[in-house]
This record gives structure tokens, sequence and C-alpha cells, in this order.
DNA sequence: TAGCAAGTTGACCGCACGGTCCGGTTAGTG
DNA sequence: CACTAACCGGACCGTGCGGTCAACTTGCTA
């Protein structure tokens, strides 16, 4: 009975435009970039955006899942190379190179608990925790670190350089490299404190 | 000429009950808790906010230059530590142990680039430095790393363990040490970026 | 204890935000 | 080409914020 007729062409454009802007304005100004502010940038007036989305936080949500849906699929690319330890240091590079262009981290606290993203991240997770699964069996991280984990620290080496003004566009390239360095097998000491169960 | 006289008893009470409510509210409610309910918090009118702080980005800097100074004196109390690893490795512990019970570093995006913020954090810097310098001749970190390298990396464990809901308490110490086994001369692999020069 | 400067207060201001709404516009259909 | 449902735009609304101010209160000094 729902007989949805295909969207017009302009409204399939200016989502397309408010996307791009959002993700744009958001990078520059941080969470509190302005509804306004995002509907200048691509063209158009307020009231389209709250046409497409019901609310700020549903823009926010949308941006988030095209990014975590990104990774979903370079991850799940990966389990068919070679090396696992070198799948496994490509996706974490992957995933540095996406928020090293545009960091949208913050975007997570806004709409993070969304079910629709808690989806798209647990697609996400699974095939990390496929990767790290294989790299461990092959010997390239240590017995004792869990996919959480390294989903956990694998948002490390951006947040680590990004607080450095002026910084190289290649600094996180050093930290991804000091913190896998503490994923290797060789010298490792006993962790502390139980890996978390969820992330 | 400028004869100051010492301030008023019921002011100083106020300002010390003003900095401990703030310190609360923006653990529980981000930057942008309010100053009407920190002021509330404190037992306070709106107005005595601003007599004490001039904006609400002065009041921010205080705070932070009071927990920056505790970690100073961390610091400069481990430099006569007998272990110089040890001694890093407390540090790190202590600083981690501070953001731990509550979480304020968010206030430095606010008013991290006042200038008596940026002098408190030298002085700690400084501090740090050395503890890093000692660590590294004596062999227990390695030679490839800066102080400033620590001063970034030291941030990471809370942040990592921070976006884990219902975490146990001691989450944290288990990326501690994975990152400090990063920091390890045993299996270290080449560093592919140059170190930062600023923090 | 009298006097006053320092301190306190909360109503008030201007502003910018997220979100609404309706008159005008336009893309697609028959 | 004509019709209409989907779409667009931007004035508008309520809200909550940081910050101000003038009347009031109070700790200190002489």
């Amino acid at each position: 009975m729902t007989d949805t007729r295909p969207p017009r062409a302009d409204a399939v454009r200016n989502r397309r435009l408010l996307l791009a802007a959002a993700a744009d304005e958001f990078a520059e100004h941080g969470l509190d970039a302005s509804v306004a502010d995002i509907a200048r940038r691509a063209g158009v007036g307020k009231g389209t955006v709250f046409r497409h989305f019901a609310t700020k936080d549903e823009l926010i949500a949308a941006i988030l899942i095209d990014r975590i849906n990104e990774l979903s699929a370079v991850g799940e690319r990966l389990l068919d190379a070679g090396d696992p330890g070198e799948a496994l240091c490509e996706f974490l590079t992957a995933a540095a190179q996406q928020r090293q262009e545009r960091d949208l981290s913050f975007l997570a606290e806004a709409s993070g608990s969304m079910r629709e993203v808690a989806q798209a991240r647990s697609r996400m997770t699974a095939a990390l925790d496929r990767l790290v699964e294989r790299a461990r069996e092959h010997g390239a991280v240590r017995a004792d670190i869990t996919g959480t984990d390294v989903l956990l620290l694998m948002c490390a080496p951006n947040y680590v350089a990004g607080s450095v003004p002026d910084a190289s566009p290649d600094l996180w390239r050093r930290y991804l490299a000091i913190i896998f360095d503490g994923l290797r097998p060789e010298g490792a000491h006993a962790l502390p404190a139980e890996p978390p169960r969820f992330a």
C-alpha cells in the first residue's frame, strides 16, 4: 500500500550537498557548527535541512554511518590479504588516514547511541575482530589483546597528534607505530586489567 | 602606590567554593555546563562568578592551572627517585589517575591558549622532559622518543578507556601498559615521522 | 560602634541556536 | 501543456546562554 514514489532529482541532489557541507562544517567548527551555516554552505535554505533530517542529531548520525561503512568495507577487503599482521596494520592506517583528513570523531558523542549507528558499528567491529584474531594466530600481535582493545586504541594516534598545532600531517603515523609496537609479542609485559567486554 | 588590601574572608571562601563547584559541574556536563548551574551548586549568585572570573574561559583556565600544577609537583618530586624507568611510569600513572577520577581534559580546548595556562604547562613539560631524558639514558625507554612524545601519549590511556560505557575504573591501566610497552627499547621498530617540536 | 569599600545578588539584556510553518516554486506525469 | 504532490526557502518562535548592572549587604578598620 505504501506506494513510495522515487524521490525527486533535486531532493537527492540536495541531500548529497547537505551531507558534504555538514561534514565540512563540522570538521571546521566542531559539534556546534550551526544548522544555519550548514544550510548556507550547501546553498540551501534552513528548512531544507530539516526536511531531510528530522533533527540535527539525525544529520550527524547519517554522516557517521557513511564513514563507519567505509571502514567496514576496507576491513572486509583486508580479510583476504596475505600477511595477517600487515593487514591489521593497514586497517589501522586506513582508519587513521580517514580521521586525519577530516576529524569527525566527536560526532559519536552526539548520536553514538542511535540504533542505526550501533548497527553500522557492529558490522565494522566484526571485521576488526576477525582481523585481530588472524594476526594473533599468526603471531603478529601479542596473545593477551582482543579486538575491542584494538578498536579502542585505533583512535588514539589521531587524538594524540591532534593536540599539536601546526603538526606534520603524518605525525599520527609516529604514534600509530609506537602503539603498534606495544601490540607486538616481543618484549610484552603482563597487562594489569581485564579487557573490556563491549565497546 | 597600588595599596592592595587583602581580600575579604567571604570572598576567598566563595572563590574556593566556585572552583570546586565548577570542576564538579564541568566533569558532569562537559564544557557547556552553564555558569548559572555552577553558581547554584556553589550556593552563590551568578554575579559572584563574574566578580571572581571576568569570563567563563577565565574560570576554566583557573581550574586547569590548578590541575597542571599538581602534576608539576609530582614530576619534580620524582626527579630524585631511584629507578628512572619506574619514575617515568609513576608519573604517567599519576597523570592518568588524576584524569580518571575527574576527566577535565576538554577544558584545554576552551582556554588552552591563555598565557597563564601556557606558563603552568611549560613548567610541567620541563619536569617531564627531564624525566624522559633520565629514563632514556638509563635504557628504560627507546632512544628515538622525546619528552614531547610522552607528553602527547600521556593522555591516551584515559581517552581510550573513556569511550567504554560501564568500564572498570582501572581499564586505563591496561592501555597505559600497552603504550608503555611501545615505548620500551625491546622489539622497537623505526618510527616513520619526525617528533613534533612543541606541544 | 560607625562608616565605607568590597562583596553579593538576581533581574535583566542581547544574541544565537534548534526547530516550525506556510506561501511560493518546480520536477515529473498523463 | 497542465496539473499536482513533493519540495524549497526564510521569516519566525521559544529557549537558554554568557555577561551586565544597580540596589543591597557585610566584613574590616579606625
